[in-house]
DNA sequence: TAGTTTCCTGCAAACGTTTGCACTCCGAAA
DNA sequence: TTTCGGAGTGCAAACGTTTGCAGGAAACTA
């Protein structure tokens, strides 16, 4: 590392609303009006202070307009990690989504930390007008406590009461066991997602049951890390449970697995068949290409910014919209030992068009 | 997708200071100083102020604070694109340095859109104390023009006259080359990055040096897209060049090519070396192991935020980083059909501890 | 011509804080 | 006793905007 030294500039003093008055001889909430309302000012007088405030390099304060609007224009996004690649699509989904209101998007971070979560929702609070809560750590209870202090959107948990967008994964956790019994499956394995995840709640639920109606053993393993190393930490765990094909959590701890598992000496899927969750842009780019259950995450990421922002003043009502879910079949799942059906129609579950069309995935 | 309504309650008033003055008997500016100067009052007045502002569920109101003390506690960070490994661990650690210092990060992303950079940079202006400008896409003198509207702090850019925090990506475009030539190749292609990248033409220039002096051919391809699919798109191009190495502008691109040349019936190492830039945490995981140069993302987040808010109010200098940067060497790089030396050291780079200690890679 | 409307602008009060100043106590020093 | 100083508190002006209200002039209507 080397570090030199310069000197530098000064700032220029911001110019306010009244210098700007004062230059074009204007009362100061003539100038206000020119940039919140501008048709109700003569266009004359207009033009003038527009090249004033050009001249000046004025610029209105954001915050100053939003302590008397209680309008700030800005939406926190909250996420758990913003290096799984689960989240980019949808903040970016999310941000041009706000970008067309003329809202801008303020993502945080929480390091998977619940009380992180707490933290950062109190500090956007009166920053922003609303908070989109993706893939909450904490309580239900404290979330609805938050949500009387800030407009919440939350996403990835249903909360009655609440606003919310969710990914039908319990729909997906079936297809997936369903297609793992298909090729012959009988001893599944679950590796479970962070604890205080809705989600991973879900998935167990359904693929528990959908194994007892493929009359297959789910084996559940977890709470785990929903990361790489996550999924590589339970490889041997998957060995000796003596499983032919697993259902990991997500996208990352699949091939965090899958790697794991090559180290042990174990291949995918000749030995054992892993399906993932998510159908992040990197599952098309591990070998084996991984098998997966594809979740519309820009779909939901619009469909937040929507949400939060539908009701304009009255918050009288509240939706909660469910996506659907697909499973998209690649190389890491391949025949079990048991007796399979030839049936497999490929597992891509069709989706009524008119009910997804304004979220369509694109 | 499904959706149901629901009732909501309404959001409370939230509590201002002066209500929690009226609730304790005491003046609106004993109120204030509880929270921000609590050595000034009473103990006892205190607790008492503290006590109804608990039962009112009183938050300080961080925007009309900032109003009248000019700080936020906010610090803006803007990437050209979050989906891109490369900057979650930088994001990260700016965000815990900056917790630290109890500052938060609000991140956005602008689609490696030079125009979307500039309007983000002045929507943030006002509503944080400065913002870490990571790898800006815009001209300079646009960059300096902004740098007086609100303290910033630019990384992956030299720019004289602003504070600055680079990775020496020249000294690891050298030793990637240096290391394809030891492996005895003299057809080499870079792969370059997108247009207005300053890291890019530093890559291209050091790598066309490093090219001359080990008597190898460098066929410049770009500029492009800085993702997989950009790297996908470049595999023919390649093909078609004869060379028997690449060096491409980061991993993701690599990634994208390896996959582009199988595709092609290209096999990597055998046929072609390919190297990468970033270290991203994908590269250890992708078939064959990216070899790589490995950037101290994380530091060089650290290193920003640190420089964002080390000079509190004097912004009379500015200091210029160059965080050092090394060769990683994995399966993706094999031997050409030149002679080759069997001198290759590793290609680690030894850094003087003393130097880089305080933004040491974990 | 008087009355009414419309258009434009100014005035001043807010929004929720912080902070320099002044004031009152009260105990310590002289 | 007086003087001083410090601790604690209140007062009021700021920070940069928006916005309801009122007034004046011009443009209609009758």
């Amino acid at each position: 590392m080397t570090a030199t030294t310069f000197p530098v500039k000064g700032f220029f003093v911001p110019a306010t609303i009244r210098d700007v008055a004062r230059e074009s001889g204007v009362h100061i909430s003539t100038v206000s009006r020119t940039f919140s309302a501008p048709h109700l000012v003569n266009p004359e007088t207009r033009s003038r202070v527009l090249a004033c405030a050009e001249h000046l390099g004025y610029r209105p304060n954001r915050a100053a307009r939003a302590l008397i609007t209680g309008r700030t224009h800005n939406i926190g996004l909250i996420v758990a990690d913003i290096a799984n690649p689960f989240f980019p699509p949808l903040i970016k989904a999310a941000e041009s989504q706000a970008r067309q209101r003329d809202y801008h998007i303020f993502v945080t971070d929480t390091n998977e930390d619940a009380s992180v979560e707490e933290g950062l929702v109190r500090a956007l609070a009166k920053q922003v007008d609303g908070v989109l809560l993706c893939s909450p750590r904490m309580s239900n209870s404290l979330i609805e406590q938050l949500s009387r202090e800030v407009p919440l959107v939350v996403v990835n948990r249903q909360l009655t009461g609440l606003p919310t967008v969710v990914m039908d994964v319990a729909q997906g956790a079936r297809l997936a066991i369903d297609h793992l019994s298909r090729l012959g499956h009988r001893q599944i394995a679950l590796v479970a997602g962070p604890r205080g995840s809705w989600t991973s709640r879900e998935i167990r639920r359904s693929a528990m049951s959908a194994a007892r109606a493929n009359d297959a053993d789910l084996a559940v393993i977890g709470p785990n890390q929903p990361t790489e190393d996550g999924g590589m930490a339970v490889a041997e765990q998957i060995v000796r449970a003596g499983v032919t094909a697993v259902l990991a959590y997500n996208d990352l701890m699949a091939i965090g697995l899958i790697e794991g598992l090559s180290i042990l000496g174990r291949n995918v899927p000749e030995d054992i068949s892993v399906v993932g969750i998510d159908d992040i842009a990197l599952s098309r780019l591990t070998r084996p290409k991984l098998t997966t259950v594809a979740t519309p995450t820009a779909a939901a990421g619009r469909a937040a910014v929507d949400m939060l922002l539908a009701h304009g003043d009255d918050r009288r009502t509240t939706a909660q919209i469910t996506l659907q879910t697909e499973l998209v079949i690649r190389d890491s799942t391949g025949p079990g030992p048991g007796p399979h059906s030839h049936a497999d129609p490929g597992g891509v579950v069709a989706t009524a068009p008119e009910e997804v069309a304004s979220y369509a995935k694109e």
